[in-house]
DNA sequence: CACAGATAGTGGTATATGCCACTAATTGGA
DNA sequence: TCCAATTAGTGGCATATACCACTATCTGTG
């Protein structure tokens, strides 16, 4: 292997979006710490609220996240009353959730504060390539990678 | 607050950033698995090995992390024995690691699955598009945010 | 030299996330 | 109708990451 003198950080995609996800998500957090929730947490309160009482599953997949990994980021938002869950009327497997007065209360107030955020950023990115920059990781977060078999001999 | 139907999945940058990140780093970590390495740590292993037996400060700013969250994400692979941390000779309160014959073995292996993740998602999205993707992220890692202080009466 | 202040890491605690094994509920046949 | 296969979530465990309080060192200055 050798060790070559690389422009930018890594040429690891991946590493390189990771880094990116971390300075960014720090900023976000610092900027909405004031509410006492974190970047991920209005994200999630945003997507259940722009839904329609989601099902768990439909949150999942909407945000490209494990299920099981939204069922724990929900217990603390569920633990401090932003978020309730029930049963679907039809289907007792699916479990939907809802915001409590206190969690769109809580979202209003979180959302002036993203604002700020999210207006700082684009003021330093500009807003049309901030827009390309989702663009582009929207795609990425849509492609489907069909991760090959180690042995497809079979 | 208005529920508009979004293009895309949400105008927040950071979560834009977050859940591609989830997406990719699940891409990543399967074709990784097979060596027994996570992605994060594989891009570990190759920026310790990249440096001259970094300090632990070095990484955590080359990586934008947390001091203690490296701290803490090095432990599994010092356990397994990839990693040996030592102490700076001048001053003892830098300590700095390296890569141990099994962690360079093991950075190899990892490498050439690596490989094979970098060039199937490159082929999807573009050889180019790709590098314009990581100048991006790399650019939104080395902004300068400074988050207004709540209070800036002083 | 002594000490206040700055630096580098550690450990604790909490959230973020993923995988796996398991349970509960539903559904599609035979 | 009844059971095998499928679907939706849960709980346990492990890593990823952050912040804070604390310890161990250095360093600059009187």
């Amino acid at each position: 292997m050798t060790k070559t003198a690389m422009p930018g950080f890594s040429p690891c995609n991946n590493a390189t979006l990771r880094r990116a996800a971390r300075k960014l998500s720090r900023f976000y957090d610092d900027v909405i710490a004031p509410s006492g929730l974190k970047g991920t947490q209005y994200g999630l309160l945003y997507q259940i609220y722009v839904g329609s009482e989601p099902a768990m599953g439909t949150i999942a997949e909407e945000m490209v996240m494990d299920l099981s990994a939204l069922g724990h980021t929900l217990k603390p938002l569920i633990r401090d009353g932003y978020i309730e869950a029930f049963a679907d009327k039809d289907d007792r497997r699916i479990k939907r959730v809802r915001l409590t007065t206190q969690g769109l209360a809580k979202l209003e107030e979180a959302t002036k504060l993203w604002s700020t955020a999210q207006q700082r950023f684009e003021d330093m990115v500009g807003r049309q390539r901030a827009a390309d920059l989702r663009a582009m990781l929207d795609e990425v977060a849509e492609l489907d990678y069909e991760v090959p078999p180690a042995a497809p001999s079979s």
